[in-house]
RNA sequence: GGCCAGGUAGCUCAGUCGGUAGAGCAGGGGACUGAAAAUCCCUGUGUCGGCGGUUCGAUUCCGUCCCUGGCCA
């Protein structure tokens, strides 16, 4: 069997060095790179969101990066279906596709498609989170387990979010989330072709550039860029605010917390999202581990061996051109 | 130097009327089917400051020493 050209999914906690690894690559491979980060994908959020910024991309195309006003609604559906286009766009170019990014259930999605589903109902939402505030998660989850006892049985009755999520389907379709997630879609023809390049730095020290990288956000204006959102109008409760250091520094304004406490939360807040992001990625299929950051120069060039080793003879190798050349 | 209050898990502390101890946070592991930077689950052996004494048995009582904080000189 052949091998067939890849696409490449750089992954991993946060601050491990993906972008950089990322443009590296691209550089490497004639790439073009897609972002899969839930929160990047967000106009008007630069200090916390540690985007490159376009004259630090040296060329190369970054896609789904900007693309949603702070106040948009956005689901893990709607990602797949957007990268997946921009995916054949770019390989219609002949250019090589590489994802980058922390968020694990975009890749998955987009790897194996979510079951048909109406789109979110903000209305009925609204409704349930007011239910969930009155009443609190129990009560939401005995709702659920009237209607669908199966799902109300795999949820527990503390996580509203699946709970709520559950209730939604079923007031939305009149149908059973448990037997609507049985139906998933095929996957898309070019699903096996995805893999993943994971980064898995030494933990201490990845905690430490965590902690450092958050202090360095305050200090670069991180909450004159959350009063700025405010002032144009960016409800607090809006998605985008609710992402890492954007809640505390929400919280922060709202005199509920000092400015010392804001920045230990958002440091403890990031170091267990990191967490949960190598929990997941240790569980998807077709990964490549790499131990270190992602801008350290000899792990680009040990990622660099490892995909020419096995995909050579299938990708634009920029570098050996030049060199023959 | 004197008096007082403390020294118990990485941190903050609870507790044992004497039978070798437990919470929160941190840390670790896991789940994840359209909010995912979301949400949820599991996970606690440490010379109970050191050394003596009393006792069948001391982290607990007594003595002493060391350390920290406060007050007084």
């Amino acid at each position: 069997m052949t091998a067939e050209r890849p696409i490449l999914a750089v992954v991993g906690p946060t601050a491990s060095g993906k972008s950089e690894l990322g443009i590296a690559l691209a550089e490497a491979f004639d790439g073009e790179i897609i972002n899969c980060d839930s929160v990047q994908l967000y106009r008007g959020l630069y200090v916390g969101t540690a985007k490159v910024p376009p004259e630090k991309r040296r060329g190369i195309p970054h896609h789904l990066i900007d693309v949603l006003d702070p106040t948009e609604h956005f689901t893990a559906g709607e990602y797949a279906r957007r990268a997946l286009s921009v995916i054949e766009e770019i390989e219609a170019r002949g250019k090589l596709a590489i994802l980058v990014g922390g968020t694990g259930f975009y890749i998955r999605a987009l790897r194996q498609p979510l079951f048909p589903s109406p789109p979110t109902d903000l209305v009925l939402r609204e409704r349930l989170k007011r239910i969930l505030q009155r009443r609190g998660p129990p009560h939401l989850h005995r709702m659920l387990a009237r209607v669908d006892p199966e799902a109300a049985a795999r949820i527990s009755p503390r996580d509203w979010a699946r709970t709520t999520r559950a209730l939604e389907y079923f007031f939305q379709t009149g149908r059973r989330i448990s037997e609507a997630q049985r139906e998933r879609p095929a996957p898309p023809s070019l699903a096996h072709r995805l893999h993943l390049i994971a980064l898995n730095p030494p933990r201490e020290e990845l905690y430490r550039r965590i902690n450092r990288r958050a202090e360095e956000m305050f200090a670069r204006g991180w909450v004159e860029e959350v009063q700025a959102l405010l002032r144009s109008g960016v409800p607090e409760t809006a998605k985008a605010l609710q992402a890492h250091g954007y809640r505390r520094i929400v919280q922060y304004l709202r005199g509920e917390i000092s400015l010392a406490q804001a920045l230990e939360l958002t440091q403890r807040d990031v170091r267990h999202y990191a967490k949960r992001q190598l929990t997941w990625f240790r569980r998807e299929p077709n990964v490549i581990w790499f131990h270190g950051f992602g801008d350290d120069p000899h792990l680009q060039r040990e990622v660099m061996r490892v995909i020419r080793a096995r995909w050579g003879e299938l990708l634009t190798d920029v570098e050996n051109r030049a060199a023959r050349c």
